[in-house]
This record gives C-alpha cells, sequence and structure tokens, in this order.
DNA sequence: CGACTTTGACCTGCGC
DNA sequence: GCGCAGGTCAAAGTCG
C-alpha cells in the first residue's frame, strides 16, 4: 500500500503550535512519526497557490520546476480540517450545505497508515518516471487484457475535517466503488468524474482514528471547466496554497509541506489547460537539497502570487 | 427518465 | 500457486 512518495500540504492557516499540535495529535500513525516532527518543524509557510491550480496540475509545474520531482511519481497530502463552524458561506453555498467551511489542517502520510498491523518496512521504491503517453485501453470487457503497466498518475491527497463524505469540490463525481479498508471501520469511496473524457477519479475515506476527518484522494487532472452548475460553490477555489518545501525523511524520499489558507478563496475558474502537454523532465531531481525553499521567489516566478491562471 | 448510488463479483498486484 | 487486499465493473436500485 505505502506509495512511492507523498507530499503533504500542510493547510494551518492559524498558529505554529497549534500546527504543531494537530499533527501530531492527527497523526497517530506509528512508526514514521519521527520525521514527521522534523519536518514539521522545518515547516515554514508561505504565500498562496490557488488550490484550483493544483487541482489543474499547475502545482506539478511548480514542484518539478522548483523541486524537480516528477509529477508522476509525486503525491500531495494535505490536510484541511474543516469546522462545521458557522463561518462565511465561503463553501456553503449550493446545494449541499454539508460542506464546511473553517479549515485547519495538518499533514498526515497515507504511506505509513499501516500502522499496528503488519507494517514492514516499507522498501523504498525506485521511482521510474513513466512516459507521459496515456495508453489508456479502455476496459470495456470484462476480461481486462494486457494492461501491461498500471498508470499511476500524480495525486493529491486532502485531509479535510467534515463529517460528510461528500465533499464539493466543484465537479460532478460518479460512484464506482466501496470498499472495505483493513485497519479502519470506515470504507474507502471511489469516485469519477462524470464528465466524459476526464479521467480524473477521486478516492474518499475516513481517518481510521478521526472519524471526523476525511480524506480524499485526486489522482489525475481535469482536462475541462468545472460545470456551470457547480461554479463558484465550493472549494472550486477556496483553497489555496504556498510553495513547498521539500524534505528528505528517513523513509520517505522527499516530503511537502504546504499551507492552504483559506482566508483567500478566489475562484479561479476552470483552467483546463492539458497537463499532460507540458511534462517537465526532472532534470533537477539530483538536486533536491533545497530544504530551505529561498522564499516563494521561484514559485512566484513560475506561478502568479494568486492563481491568475486562465484559460487560452 | 436520466443521473447517480449500491453492491457483489471480478480483476490484478504482491507477499508468502 | 494461493490468498489477501486494493481497485474496478456493471446490474439493479434509488432519487429528483
Ligand atoms: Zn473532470
Amino acid at each position: 500500500m505505502s506509495e512511492e512518495f507523498t507530499g503533504f500540504y500542510y493547510h494551518q492557516p492559524f498558529h505554529d503550535d497549534l500546527r504543531r499540535s494537530t499533527a501530531a495529535a492527527n497523526f497517530p500513525y506509528s512508526g514514521s512519526t519521527d520525521q514527521f516532527s522534523d519536518s514539521l518543524q522545518m515547516f515554514d509557510p508561505s504565500p498562496h497557490l490557488s488550490f484550483s491550480e493544483i487541482l489543474h496540475g499547475e502545482y506539478n509545474n511548480a514542484l518539478s520546476d522548483a523541486f524537480g520531482l516528477s509529477p508522476s511519481t509525486s503525491e500531495a497530502f494535505s490536510f484541511v480540517k474543516e469546522e462545521q463552524v458557522p463561518v462565511m458561506e465561503a463553501v456553503g453555498g449550493g446545494e449541499t450545505p454539508a460542506t464546511p467551511n473553517s479549515s485547519i489542517s495538518t499533514s498526515s502520510t497515507e504511506a505509513a497508515a499501516g500502522g499496528e498491523d503488519c507494517k514492514k518496512s516499507k522498501t523504498e521504491m525506485k521511482e521510474t518516471l513513466e512516459d507521459a503517453e496515456d495508453d489508456t485501453s479502455k476496459k470495456e470487457g470484462k476480461a481486462k487484457k494486457k494492461g501491461g503497466k498500471k498508470q499511476k498518475q500524480p495525486r493529491f491527497a486532502f485531509m479535510t475535517k467534515s463529517e460528510v463524505d461528500h465533499l464539493e469540490d466543484g465537479y460532478r463525481w460518479r460512484k464506482y466503488g466501496q470498499k472495505a479498508v483493513k485497519n479502519s471501520p470506515y470504507p474507502r469511496s471511489y469516485y469519477r468524474c462524470t464528465t466524459q473524457k476526464c479521467a480524473v477519479k477521486k478516492r474518499v475515506e475516513r481517518s481510521f482514528q478521526d472519524p471526523s476527518t476525511v480524506i480524499t484522494t485526486y489522482e489525475g487532472q481535469h482536462n475541462h471547466h468545472v460545470p456551470p452548475t457547480l461554479r463558484g460553490n465550493v472549494a472550486a477555489g477556496m483553497f489555496a496554497s504556498p510553495p513547498l518545501i521539500p524534505f528528505e525523511g528517513s523513509s520517505f524520499p522527499q516530503e511537502l509541506f504546504v499551507q492552504m489558507p483559506q482566508d483567500l478563496y478566489s475562484y479561479g475558474g476552470g483552467s483546463a489547460s492539458n497537463v499532460y502537454d507540458h511534462q517537465q523532465p526532472l532534470g533537477t531531481l539530483h538536486h533536491q537539497q533545497f530544504h530551505q525553499f529561498p522564499d516563494y521567489g521561484l514559485l512566484q516566478d513560475i506561478i502568479p502570487p494568486v492563481f491568475t491562471r486562465q484559460e487560452p
């Protein structure tokens, strides 16, 4: 289960201490807590990068360019704690009032989710940059044949404190499966973007020790705009995230921390650029010693202070 | 009636 | 090779 690499999106609009404690409290995942503390301490908050951007793959560019990470092999993990506080209708609007608002967050590692059972030391997986080719052989029939290599797309994990599973993120999803998760009393649901031509998938599950926390993992990037019906509804652009601080842990190749202040949620609209188009070569991979991000200057350079992206 | 959820079967990778 | 666990399919059911 443990994946190759997990990035963390650290969302903590409040205080440092809180952030730290929250993280600790929220991460019972035994085993890899060591590097966690370290990472957290060195975490350095920064500017903003819209959530939309991330979802649209902008983050890929940023990451890759800035840290030389491979979009195909990296996974971002963020923790967004949405409290049921009657905050402004930042996200409320719409059909599902269930969508929470305020957020606090923490980082987490899905890789260490093993916990107590048979958590064997994960062997460091070798990251091979897979080609951008999306030879998606449609598995129409039942007997799926030759799948060859499983195409693993970049994944973004978000931990959201919410009572409801169905978090609105601006897109339409169709549930296509549900499975029980080992070591967890809560099931995991599988969703797929209903828009045809869009193969984005989403995985939702509750934290095994924090029933109020929902872990949403996005896979792939949307190549279309947000459905008008849901436009300006929720998270379409409510999150913003700053730069990332790459970090090398004991077990993990690297970890990224990002802060996503939801204060400035501005709808970025749908930037449906083909991320697949700009598949940047990670030539800087061997130079991953930028622990201390100079500033978001770099990112800023790559991406406007605040998602200023627009559709061509 | 269309869009979506439910649910068990099925497929596949991986460890033993 | 077998069994487990994660992931997916698709038929049937539900909802608006
Ligand atoms: Zn989509």
